[in-house]
RNA sequence: GCGAGAGUGGCGGAAUUGGCAGACGCACCAGACUUAGGAUCUGGCACCGUAAGGUAUAGGAGUUCAAGUCUCCUCUCUCGCACCA
């Protein structure tokens, strides 16, 4: 009697199982080699999304594969778990935070279990507990006695209406996403982590990461943005002073005919002239009120007023009109720009629009330009000219001549400058993480004492949406001792970027009950580092660029020893349906739920490794979901069909085998070189999965009464099952139980080919003529090549291409083809 | 503009070192079983051609006995950065 498959029944069955047993959860081993496993662990947003699927699919394909390959895999999962959603929520529900973020992630952990992946759930945290957050502080203090955590004013997006700080990604056309109200610029008093002192360090290990897709490094390089260039000093003309500029073109410096500041230059009014006074506050106030992501954006006009002021140009000696322009940015370099209008783009534009003098002093190789007849700078390299002692030399070559002077006399210095800025941290809302520090009177800046520590959010706290820090208007949390002077003190209300708890849980993951301290640097110094780290492209700078920071400084406080948290990374493709990315506006999402309703986490999770390579996007087809569940009936029915075949067969005797059953032990072992091959090295799963199929077809076309039919399916269904468990473990264990195994599946250790089965008797070799396929042939293994280049010869197919031209040559590539060139 | 990646049947995708282009799956077509099938099984399936054969990996050149794969040029698309001085 035929059993049917039935994915509900057997998937409960074994998920049950594993969660009993805790099959998956694991200890320091010392004799077994580690592998530390790691998914982006997600946001509990509600409910899971077939990126999630994705994501979690293969690297349960890798943590099961691993296990079975005799590693100590650990495979943790866990929530990242602040962050405003739950607060919005809140304020639309009148409830909670906590209660929503803690619904969700019951709930999506329910949905994690039904897919079946391995998690050792002992290890699970979410990052809003406060025995998770309560050691970030601890970190954070830490960072603040280095003088890595420090305040500065800057500016932000500020939306009066809601009174709250907004992400650049939070403001739509100049408006709040939320109230559409005006964003203004606001200078703050922010908390900042000094990413830029570790600057080199990131940049210099871009290069030492081979396990990383270069496309993420390079995205990296280019936010580090290191540029070699000069700091000059330009004197005022009145002699009142200097201004600094930076520059990487000091090969243009004869060049320079005026000078552009930000218009948030400290210097900005001071080198305005009375009569100026009016224009220049105006522009200043209009640049103010545009926000950056207009103000950088390319086709923005260039502006500018002059100040009335004028510097000296320190080589050419020429009287330089100070502007200030709205295209140049305080954050980078100096905030002042020497203008070299014939070599720069936007100095030209600029200098055309305000009638700025222009000087060539790069000529390009064997022309001549003149400033009247110039349409656009010549930014290429070329000769200089019109620059003193430097007229002649190659401008990369002046490059180096240039800075030396400058140095020598005193005006300037090499510099290096980083694009990269300190890490702004602190964010005006409720659900996230406190900053401990109070601010007294007496004694300003004063870090929480760490026997205080945690700094518990209050639970009393109304979400009413009517803007602002609830923590700020929330007095029996504001009020408090100043620490050191004991006098009424005021606590931080700001909270940190969610960011900074994805930094470093991976790190907690490897000791999550560890009571006195962040870290328990045994058990991280053991697991660390993560070996494999998947997740999708869109964190490819920030969330990872800030773990390898914080890395780093945990490294520096003696927290962990190595450099750097990732040693491989997988970034893996979206999700698309119907072109487009998988989104309720677009209407094109397919649910977990329904699919695992209607067909098996196994069908799900197969679909999903074989439609495509894991770091392509991934086209969803409802009728390729329909194929893989159809493949998974016909691996069940196959069992059930060779189960009389397969009943107390013994092992195989390989030198009684006849052909038919050599060819079919052939292909398993084959087989079983290629998924090993693919799984391990590659991450080609969809190629492991087709070769897995193709096994299937051949067993299925099997005749299975031969002799030894019995030991020769067992050891190729054996094969199977095993092969096919890292990708459909539920249907796997199930069918292993049915083929009377008496141990569990998730035990048992991956298969090993066997060479000489796998090695073919005979081989078919194709036979070209001048590279044009003509004939094939069969040859025993061993062969010579003499015989096999005369066979190909004597080829009756390949005969009538041989009449009437000469043979010149003849390549044999031994095992494959034969190329015969006549002519 | 700069940087990275990609372009292969009707579709998703294979082709690991330069060596049979199109594995595997989807869709489609034909057949079998069936009262019936949107279940299952068998076979077919790049294009042109009755065939022999020819043509095909975005387009063009080149290297090679042999190119999807290597080199150069052009086009298209995707992603990232983008007034960074």
């Amino acid at each position: 009697m035929e059993q049917k498959y039935i994915p509900g029944d057997v998937e409960q069955k074994w998920q049950a199982f594993w969660e009993d047993t805790k099959t998956f959860r694991v200890t320091e081993d010392t004799v077994k080699q580690k592998y530390y496993l790691l998914e982006m662990f997600p946001y509990p947003s509600g409910r899971i999304h077939m990126g999630h699927v994705r994501n979690y699919s293969i690297g349960d394909v890798v943590g099961r594969f691993k296990r079975m390959r005799g590693f100590n895999v650990m495979h943790p999962m866990g929530w990242d778990a602040f962050g405003m959603p739950a607060e919005n929520a809140a304020i639309q529900n009148r409830s909670h935070p906590a209660q929503w973020t803690y619904e969700n992630i019951d709930y999506m952990r329910g949905q994690l279990k039904k897919l079946g992946l391995s998690y050792d759930w002992d290890r699970e945290l979410a990052t809003c507990n406060v025995a998770y957050y309560r050691w970030e502080q601890k970190i954070f203090l830490e960072m603040f006695r280095r003088g890595l955590a420090y305040k500065k004013t800057s500016f932000v997006n500020w939306c009066p209406r809601c009174e709250t700080v907004l992400a650049n990604e939070q403001v739509e056309d100049g408006g709040c996403w939320r109230c559409d109200s005006e964003v203004k610029q606001k200078e703050l008093d922010q908390w900042f982590f000094r990413i830029t002192d570790y600057a080199e360090e990131l940049l210099e290990w871009t290069h030492k990461l081979p396990g990383w897709p270069e496309r993420v490094l390079t995205m990296q390089r280019n936010w580090i943005g290191k540029s070699f260039g000069c700091e000059i000093d330009f004197a005022r003309d009145n002699g009142s002073g200097t201004i600094k500029v930076f520059t990487t073109r000091q090969d243009t410096l004869f060049g320079a005919t005026f000078m552009s500041l930000a218009p948030e230059h400290p210097l900005a009014m001071d080198l305005t002239t009375p009569d100026r006074q009016h224009e220049v506050s105006a522009f200043i106030e209009s640049v103010r009120k545009t926000d950056r992501i207009k103000r950088t954006a390319e086709d923005f006009e260039k502006e500018g007023v002059f100040t009335g002021s004028y510097c000296i140009n320190p080589v050419t000696l020429v009287q330089m009109p100070i502007y200030l322009a709205n295209f140049v940015l305080m954050d980078y370099g100096t905030g002042a720009v020497m203008a070299v209008p014939t070599h720069d783009q936007r100095d030209f534009e600029f200098a055309a629009r305000y009638g700025l003098p222009l000087r060539v002093v790069i000529q390009p190789e064997g022309e001549t330009i003149e400033p009247a007849m110039m349409t656009e700078a010549y930014t290429e390299s070329g000769v200089m000219a019109n620059s003193g002692q430097f007229d002649g030399m190659k401008s990369d070559d002046a490059k180096e001549a240039i800075a030396d002077y400058l140095q020598s006399k005193g005006i300037g210095t090499k510099t290096i400058n980083f694009r990269l800025r300190d890490w702004g941290i602190s964010r005006q809302r409720y659900w996230g993480n406190p900053i401990p520090v109070i601010y007294c009177d007496a004694c300003g800046v004063v870090p929480v004492p760490e026997k205080d520590l945690p700094v518990e959010l209050p639970v009393d706290v109304l979400f009413t949406g009517e803007g602002g820090s609830p923590l700020a208007r929330l007095e029996s949390f504001i009020n408090v001792p100043c620490p050191v002077c004991g006098k009424p003190a005021r606590r931080e209300s700001d909270t940190m970027d969610t960011f900074v708890q994805s930094s470093w849980y991976f790190l907690r993951y490897c000791c999550p009950d560890s009571h006195d301290a962040p870290l328990d640097r045994s058990k991280v110094d053991y697991w660390m580092s993560v070996d494999q780290y998947i997740g999708g492209i869109e964190h490819a700078v920030l969330h990872l660029l800030y773990a390898r920071f914080f890395t780093k400084v945990l490294r520096d406080m003696g927290y962990v020893s190595c450099d750097e948290p990732f040693t491989n990374l997988l970034t893996q493709g979206m999700v698309i349906k119907d072109g487009a990315k998988m989104s309720k506006s677009k209407g094109n999402v397919v649910d977990p739920n329904a699919l695992i309703e209607k067909y098996g986490a196994d069908t799900a999770r197969l679909f999903s490794l074989f439609a495509a390579p894991p770091e392509k996007d991934l086209d969803w087809s409802d009728k390729g979901v329909e194929g893989s569940f159809r493949f998974l009936n016909r691996v069940w029915k196959l069992v059930h069909d060779r189960l009389e075949t397969v009943r107390n067969a013994g092992p195989v005797d390989i030198s009684s085998l006849d052909g038919e059953e050599r060819t079919l032990r052939r292909s398993v072992h084959k087989t079983i070189r290629k998924v090993t091959e693919d799984l391990d090295e590659r991450f080609h799963f969809n190629t492991a999965i087709a070769a897995v199929m193709e096994l299937l077809n051949t067993l299925q076309a099997f005749d299975a009464t031969t002799p030894q039919s019995g030991p020769i399916v067992k050891e190729a269904l054996d094969s199977l099952i095993l092969m096919l468990s890292p990708f459909v473990p539920h249907i796997s264990e199930e069918l292993w139980q049915h083929l009377g195994h008496t141990d569990r599946l998730s035990d048992a250790v991956w298969p090993e080919y066997d060479r000489n089965a796998a090695v073919d008797e005979e081989l078919l070799i194709v036979v070209q003529v001048n590279g044009k396929l003509r004939s094939k042939i069969t040859v025993a293994a061993e062969t010579p090549e003499e015989t096999i280049k005369a066979a190909a010869l004597a080829d009756e197919k390949v005969q009538p291409f041989l009449i009437g031209v000469q043979i010149r040559k003849v390549i044999c590539v031994p095992g494959k083809l034969v190329n015969i060139v006549a002519g």
